[in-house]
Parts: structure tokens; sequence; C-alpha cells
DNA sequence: CTGTATTGGGAAAGCGCATTCCCACTGCAT
DNA sequence: ATGCAGTGGGAATGCGCTTTCCCAATACAG
């Protein structure tokens, strides 16, 4: 038994397949109570689902939304997917994933495959990068996304909008104030860690979100009167921050003075704290994880704060200072920007995404 | 300008609509060589892209696959949508995300949306439930599974069928050997914890991950002699685990001798110390965080373990006893096992999933 | 040199639905 | 009684593609 179609439905019912496509999908004409009420029956009784695919080809959309992250089990993807996907329920659409470890290659793969599919908007998530090495592939996901909005489509990237894109209308950035946030957590930190030497362990230089963060939080900084910090980079993710979080552990264990045995009071003295400021959370627990497995804590030994807030910050310890990003609402905006642009252009802009430094036990001064 | 289509690339290939097809998507028949170019040519001049509906439309099928999961931004499953997501690609298809929040009723529209999509294949991770309030749910999404497969659908459920779906080809269990884990876990920490009572903190009755691993719990006890663990019934995420801890924390305080004030050690003397099997990780990192909101520590106060081992616990402190599952090896599975019913059924039989307990300092003895 | 396979391309028929026309019919004003 | 707008249903077309069927051309054996 293949599913049944509108056709058989339409024969049961006594009906044409016009009649009977306008009263089980919504349409315009609304047809007579009674024959309104035989389709439904024979419908039913025929257990018919509509053929989305025929739908969408007829009328070319198919009530899709593209979501494109680096990774779906990541806590930062996982939420902003989370706030998509409640907002396409919304809309009554359903959610397409696409995971591209950030590749740009890959992205405009995700994007084309996307187009295909002729999906009604795409929401692209996970930082935007101007590498050399990105550089083809920038152009190729923007000379992709170009075609998708020419052809009708809506886009929506969160942060920074895609290296060489054309501003079309259909092309939606979320902007994220990463560099007034991490301005505004340094400008924090001044106070609360004034005796200290700080450190910023970033991501590979061109990645914006990395970059913006590091330049907000050297402002913030030198606003507050003090020398740039030192920046070590590695990769945008937990292992990076592990690998960062080894160096400095050896630099902390070599500058502190040699008081004891391994039970020594860390930072005591005339020799300045170390407080670390990684550009995300995930590279933040990762060096974190790298000070303890070497013997040091936090924040006896050095102090550290993130960026996100993501969620699995609830039960980290210590209470990892960061800055607070409306992770689900940011996804839900990005949908809902992508999607409403047929209500007036200006009057319907979102609201804008709002961050909030949030200092916890991490970057408290050492008891 | 509208997309390009099939046509217009054969035109301006000077073949027809039915040779462009064949060079441009995998025919048996394959044009000559010369041709082949010209059209190959033509299309990417034209920045063809096929249009995936109408091509689903034609073949009946859609390179999609269904995914349904409670919450995508709960570790557990966000790492089994990874493992499908990895899955899929390898098989070259996409993967449509639906959130549920574990209500059948719900669980019966995605399916619904995914058959009307014509999706290959549809993944259902999540518990399976039999409470009475989801008798009618579960009626209806095993009527709608049903349907999906007799339509030539495939379906893989994680864990335990789909309450009253019947046997058909086409729907595939990935079991899961929540019992027999239970129960070792149970049995080795009968071991290292000899001195210990044993409670147990569990999701609504009717869920069948966590009956499993309650009966297989108490199943390992009772074979390690022991006398069956209480258990504390809450909801299955971590608010219900934390209320749970509560409850037991002001239990273990009540319980303990009045040694001294709130820095005493805990479980001296004669009474025993108590262990808490959490039948999930989120579940046991609620109810350590209401054991830390209490003042209690572990191990000293009480020991606990979770099941699962999401990648969460790699950060959490103290490390987690729990019970190692391959998530992401779970989804690659079962997204497997729903689509490569074209090889021979019992030969391609995918690897069972394998568990291994894993104890860690959660467990341990208070030094 | 004729006849039969065989190859390679094109014409056309759907896939299941939305939608534009068109037509029969009703109700009202003239 | 006649005309007209208005209403409600059906026939037909097309969305973009695959695929079957058909036909011309070539190849080869007899």
């Amino acid at each position: 038994m293949a599913a049944s179609t509108l056709t058989e439905v339409a024969r049961l019912a006594g009906v044409s397949p016009a009649t009977a496509s306008r009263v089980l999908n919504g349409s315009a004409r609304k047809p007579g109570q009674d024959i309104a009420d035989r389709v439904r029956q024979a419908a039913d009784s025929l257990g018919y689902i509509p053929n989305a695919q025929a739908q969408g080809l007829a009328k070319s959309s198919s009530g899709l939304i593209g979501l494109i992250v680096h990774d779906i089990a990541d806590p930062y993807f996982a939420a902003i997917a989370r706030g998509v996907q409640e907002a396409a329920r919304e809309q009554g659409r359903m959610v397409l994933l696409a995971t591209t470890a950030g590749a740009p290659g890959d992205e405009k793969e995700a994007v084309a495959a996307f187009a295909a599919r002729r999906a009604d908007s795409i929401v692209i998530a996970g930082s935007r990068s101007s590498r050399t090495e990105d550089t083809d592939g920038n152009a190729d996901l923007a000379a992709e996304l170009d075609r998708y909005c020419r052809n009708g489509g809506q886009v929506a990237v969160v942060g920074h909008p895609v290296v060489g894109a054309a501003v079309s209308d259909g092309y939606h950035v979320v902007e994220v104030p990463n560099e007034e946030l991490a301005a505004s957590l340094a400008s924090e930190l001044s106070v609360s860690r004034a005796g200290d030497d700080f450190v910023i362990i970033g991501g590979p230089e061109g990645l914006f979100t990395s970059d913006d963060r590091i330049r907000g939080f050297q402002q913030g900084l030198a606003e507050a009167g003090r020398p740039p910090a030192e920046i070590l980079r590695s990769s945008f993710n937990r292992a990076g921050g592990f690998e960062a979080g080894l160096t400095l552990a050896a630099r902390i264990k070599a500058s502190r003075p040699e008081a004891g045995g391994v039970g020594a009071t860390g930072n005591i003295g005339g020799s300045k704290g170390l407080c670390i400021f990684a550009v995300n959370d995930v590279m933040a627990i990762g060096a974190a994880a790298a000070l303890r497995s070497e013997g040091l804590r936090i924040p006896r030994d050095a102090t550290i704060a993130g960026f996100d807030d993501i969620e699995t910050l609830r039960d980290f310890r210590p209470a990892l200072s960061t800055v607070h990003l409306p992770l689900e609402e940011i996804g839900r905006i990005a949908t809902r920007s992508a999607a409403g642009s047929a209500a007036a252009d200006g009057a319907a802009a979102p609201s804008p995404v709002t961050g909030r430094v949030t200092l916890r036990r991490s970057t408290e001064t050492a008891s």
C-alpha cells in the first residue's frame, strides 16, 4: 500500500482534486461545509498525509529552515539550535541540520544543499573566519549565499557577516556585541583583579568572534590604564584551551617563589597573580582542566574567565566567571529575522542581543 | 532571476532534458563523453542546482533522515545527534530535526511530518514510556509509525521499541543493555562501597530506560546478597535529580551523629554511608548539586554514580562514576540500521551496543 | 548486401499537488 | 421576465525532474 494521494481522497469524497486541496490545505477559497466534511472524513479514513515535496514543488517553498553549525554536540551550538528549533516550530517549519566543523567549503556545500531543498531560510551560526586558508572557501560560500538570496532565500548569520557576502535584502546579521562585552569584562576584572597580570587565550587569528573579543578585552584594559595582555593562540575548542593552559601552568609554576613542597600556598609575597581570559567557555574549561592537571588551583594559583555562559557552566567548579549570552534567544532571533521579512523591515527589527558580565568564583580574590 | 532549471541547462547545451538529467544526476545510462561535457559546462555556467523537491517527487525518496529527540541541547541527545549527523553525511543524506520533550503526541506529529516530507528513515532517540497518561499518544505514535513503515519507511528506535508498534521489516531497535550494565554497576559498587546503604534516584515509573536501569541495579544488588535499594522518583532530568538530592541531603544530615558544627567530618563511627545511583548522568549531576548546596561533600558525605557518561562529565568534579555508553556510536548505528536494509538482513546486523562500568572519584572511599 | 542486435539520444508520461481559468448556478435588481 | 454580479465547484496546466518507451543510427554476423 503506497501512501494515499489527494486524488484518491477526492475520488472517495466524490469531489475534484481541486476541491479536496482547498479544504485540506489552507486555501483562500473555502468550500461549503458539507463538502468540506466529506473530504475531511475521506482524508482520515484513508490516513491521508499530504506530500510535502509535491506541495513544495507546486508552491515553490518548503517549510524548511536550514541550520549550519560547527558541531551540534558543542553546548554553545546546541543551545542556539534549541532556540532555532523552537522558533521554527512557531513558524510551523522544520529544521534541517548541517554540521561543518567551521570549514567554509563545507558550509558552501550545506548552503547549496539547502538551496536544492528550497529551504525558506538559512541560519548560520559559528564564527566567521578571514584566515587566508579560508579565502577560497569564503568566496565560494559568499557566492552561494548570494545566489540563494537572489532566488528569494532568507539568510541570517550569527555574529559576523560572511566575508565578501553582498548585502542584499534577505541577508540578515544578528549582531553580538562581543567587543563591548569583552571590554566590560576587562574593565570589571581590572578592578577586582587589580593586582594581577592578564593573559588572553584566543583562537586562531582571523576568527572574528575570537578577534573581536580579544580586541575588546585589550581595549577595556587600556581604558583601565592597563598594559595590553599577552595573547596565546590555539584552536577554538576545549583542546586548544587545554594546550594553552599547560603553557600557562608551566609559567606559573616557574615564576612562583620556591616556597615549599606541593602543598605550598601559591601566590604569596610580591609576585603578581595571573588572570586568564579565554575567549570562550569551552576553552576556559580546557584551560582550567590543564591547570588542575598540573596541580594548580583556581582561583588560588590563577584566576580565569570565559565567554558565552554555556549551560554546562552551571555545574562546573569553580564557578566560572564569564559573559552571559542569551544563546537560545540568539537562535530564536536569527530564525525570526530570517522569516519575518514579510513584515515592515525597519519596524520589525528584532530586539538586539544583549549580554552581561557575570563574575563568579573563578575570579574571586583567593582567600 | 529564478533558480535555473534542468530544462534551461538542456537547452543551453542543445540536448534534451532527459539527457541532461542523465548526465547531471546519476543514472544507469551514461551519455557520450562530449555531450556530457557540454551539459556539465552549461550547468555550471548557469549555476544550476537540482531541485531536490522535484527529484524527490519523481523518485519518491528524499535523501532525508528524520531525527526525534527530547531536547537537542541535552548532552545525551546532542551526542547521539552528532552520530546521526555523521552517519547521514556518509549516506549523502541530510537530517531533519524534531524535538518533542518526550511527549508521544508530539512524536506522532513529528513522524507524520517526516512522512509528509517522505523522509527515507526516521531515528527516534529518547526513552519510551508506558505511563498511563501516554497510552493514547503511544497508540497514535505506533499507528503512525506503522503506516510509515508500510509505505516503505525505515525506523530505528534507540533503546526500547515503541509501545504497541507492530514488528515489520523496516522497524529496527537498537538495543542498549541497560539492565545488564546497571547490574554490573551494582555489583561493582557492592564491593567498593561494601559498607554503604544504597538508594536509587529514578525517573517516573513507566519510563523504560529508567525502569530497566532500576531493575538491573536491584538485581545486581540481590546477586551480591544485598537488600533492595530504596527508590526515589522524580523527573528524568537535572531538576529531578536536584529535587531528589535535596531529600537525600536532609536525610543524611539528620542521620549523622551530631559531632560538631558545620565542619564536622561527615560519616564517622558505625553509621553507614550512603551510595546514590541516579539512573542518568544529568540526574546525578543535579543530585550532586543539591548535596553541595546543602553543604555536603562527595564522596565524603555520600557517594554517587550516574549512567551514560555524557561528555559533560569530563569536566565535572568530583569525577562521576557512571556507565559509559557510546552515545555517538549509538546514533551512527541507529542511522545505519535504518538505511542498510538493502543489504542482507541477518548478516548486516550492526554491531550491538556495549557499555562499560566506569568507577571514578565520586564513589571512591572517603579518605 | 541484407537483417538483426545494440547503442545513444529524444519524446512524453507521470510524480502529487496548487492554482488559474472557466462554467453552471443562485440571488438580486431592473 | 431578463440581466448581472457573485458564488462554488471542476478541468486543466504546470512546478522540475525521472524514467519508460520509442526511434534512428551504427555495428556486426550471416
